[in-house]
DNA sequence: CAGTTTTAATTAGATATCAAATTATATAGT
DNA sequence: ACTATATAATTTGATATCTAATTAAAACTG
């Protein structure tokens, strides 16, 4: 039926797939908690960032810095991260997490935690420890294109 | 490094490729297409139809009504569909594709082809192959999982 | 058949995302 | 030093997406 060429069929059941996974991470969260300032969070916590410019974040995540000034507003409204001019440069600021993102995090990752039996009630880990592998090279590969 | 649940790291690893792929899709879209509205466009001409209401539509691509309204005006605005009432239903309406929405996935898909070589060029269609089915398989249980 | 419930579409208000334009500060080049 | 260029962040205005609430019509139900 579909004829459409190899690399984007596998687009699109990348595609589905993001959006369903994304379905269920969204339907677990806390209340007012998004994908978007998920991330944030996590990459603070997992990486045992202290500080970062919107800038360096925009790039981690590979978003415009419009994308995270508007989510990194929000997040400092809700009190999980704190903002303060860069002292070293006029132009910059500096981004940290606070005590209750740090909390948020940590209900986040409990939240999701159940979706986890569900996940391997449908897929065995050894599926999903073939694809990783396979996905990670498709990634790194695609990642390098972008230039 | 990443100490997360396996589940966890690959849907990590598939919503990075579907940044990526949609960046590269958008790079060469024409100008004001979408994804979202070219999988409206693309619908109607690979599956042949016809006439389809707005519900049906959105339970096509598993999205909500509202959203399937608010793309459904962009692009009847833009001469792509055509929407009529349902006569037999008084509170539903019949979306068709236009002669222009025609032309114009054609142009997008023109558009899209010269992906491809880009693509195979970092991707083998071996790798391709493997994951396809994998990940068709992965898709669909965890559709079979939303109820 | 009247009243209740369901369904189709929309409106309202939110977040995430982008490109383009703006503002302010740094850096480079002559 | 002065000018030109580059970079950080933001504002503006757009699309896609969601949930909740609204309106209208259809389909049950007793």
């Amino acid at each position: 039926m579909t004829n459409d060429p190899l690399a984007f069929e596998v687009f699109n059941e990348i595609g589905i797939i993001d959006q369903l996974a994304g379905t269920m991470f969204a339907s677990v969260m806390p209340a007012g908690m998004t994908q978007a300032q998920f991330t944030v969070l996590n990459h603070f916590v997992r990486l045992g960032v202290v500080e970062k410019s919107p800038a360096d974040l925009a790039n981690a995540f590979q978003l415009t810095r419009p994308t995270m000034t508007s989510t990194l507003s929000r997040m400092e409204r809700a009190g999980l991260i704190s903002i303060r001019p860069d002292p070293s440069d006029g132009r910059a600021k500096l981004v940290s997490i606070t005590s209750e993102g740090r909390e948020m995090r940590e209900n986040c990752i409990a939240a999701l935690m159940p979706l986890l039996p569900l996940i391997n009630s449908v897929v065995s880990n050894t599926d999903l420890s073939a694809l990783l592998p396979a996905l990670r090279k498709v990634r790194v590969k695609l990642d390098a294109l972008r230039d």
